[in-house]
DNA sequence: CACCCGTGGCA
DNA sequence: TTGCCAAGGGT
């Protein structure tokens, strides 16, 4: 056990917080929140789901778009699996919007509509971890629940100079946070610690000098701070060689390939190809035609590899009988619809096409 | 429990 | 250019 006694204090997080909080689109502030009011637990789940492993910035057009298509939970569930796949195409890590659908539908099917208010009933649900359900639990219907995220994680460690490496942490760290979350204001006690970890105690050059914990920060005061968390070397990222058949028919249409809703890229839109292997790929395009080479790869990483995705692409008569894949007019397709690796395979065999498309 | 699963920004 | 990082969950 560590002996020491952290004198952090919530309330001076808190105090941090009624000033410095940042504004955005899902969040009812801590002036607001004075005042009663309270987030629609639809958007905060939303919210809490495309954050996950993802930066604000990449969320805040998403998540607009989302709610102005979706308003309800119950819109949402009524919606068409690809058109949520689709506008979800370039946020990453697709399962989450397979399950934001399972979720939603669960919520009106077997909830009345209304997320649950316990962190066990909303833990019960699909793409709900421990992390969301804490999360929803404390912003949405401010149960005093710990939220442990990568920030809370680096908080952690640093306030306990803590270095014992991540995952191995893991439960010591969110013990350490559990002891010091507040029974009053959960919701903005939660969001202040996450605000803190983004704009303050940041993974790289922390700015502890203006940091509102500087005092009982153990890790200042030793000079560690920057290098907490520890975390395990990563494996390096193999090469995988892969190649993308881009066909477009006289009338416009493109054939794609809805992909199983299993493995990488579940359930979206993607062009037929090779598999994506270390070895390389064997070429069998997915019709018969004057296959041509794009002439420049998509180049493209993954979480644990690097693709090189060689491009063909081909005019196709209006008879095409193709093996595997599906035409899909202007009026089915938008490029948007794509996973970004399938458009950059896009964007390559467009400019190899004189008179582009 | 180890592994799988995206993407864009930034030093 | 390369590696690291971001409000994790499912299997």
């Amino acid at each position: 056990m560590n002996g020491e006694m952290i004198r952090a204090e919530a309330g001076d997080l808190l105090d941090w917080y009624d000033v410095h909080a940042r504004e955005m689109p899902w969040r009812v502030g801590p002036s607001a929140r004075r005042d009663g009011i309270r987030p629609d637990p639809y958007r905060v789940w939303l919210s809490e789901v495309m954050l996950q492993q993802t930066t604000v910035a990449a969320v805040r057009d998403y998540f607009h778009r989302f709610t102005a298509r979706w308003p309800t939970v119950a819109d949402l569930a009524a919606a068409a699996d690809e058109d949520v796949m689709g506008e979800w195409a370039g946020l990453g890590y697709y399962a989450r919007a397979r399950n934001l659908l399972k979720c939603a539908r669960a919520v009106v099917a077997d909830h009345g509509g209304v997320f649950p208010a316990t962190r066990e009933g909303l833990l019960s649900l699909p793409g709900i971890g421990p992390y969301t359900a804490s999360a929803i639990s404390a912003i949405a219907y401010d149960l005093p629940e710990t939220v442990v995220d990568g920030n809370v994680e680096r908080v952690m460690a640093r306030l306990h100079d803590l270095h014992v490496p991540l995952p191995t942490a893991k439960p010591e760290l969110t013990e350490m946070a559990a002891r010091l979350t507040p029974d009053a204001r959960p919701g903005d006690y939660a969001q202040a610690v996450m605000d803190l970890g983004a704009t303050i105690c940041t993974p790289k050059s922390p700015a502890c000098g203006i940091c509102p914990w500087r005092d009982p920060c153990v890790a200042r005061s030793n000079g560690t701070a920057p290098e907490l968390p520890k975390k395990l070397p990563k494996k390096p990222k193999p090469i995988r060689l892969g190649i993308a058949y881009v066909g477009r028919r006289a009338d416009g249409a493109f054939l794609l390939q809805r992909r199983p809703d299993k493995g990488l890229l579940g359930g979206m839109l993607g062009w037929p190809g090779s598999d994506w292997a270390e070895t390389v790929p064997q070429d069998t395009p997915p019709v018969a035609a004057q296959w041509r080479d794009a002439g420049a790869e998509a180049r493209h990483t993954f979480t644990h590899f690097h693709l090189r995705l060689a491009i063909r692409v081909a005019d196709l008569p209006m008879g095409a009988e193709p093996d595997t894949g599906e035409f899909l007019g202007p009026d089915r397709f938008r490029p948007s619809d794509l996973p970004t690796v399938m458009r950059k395979a896009f964007d390559l065999a467009r400019a190899s096409f004189k008179d582009g498309f």
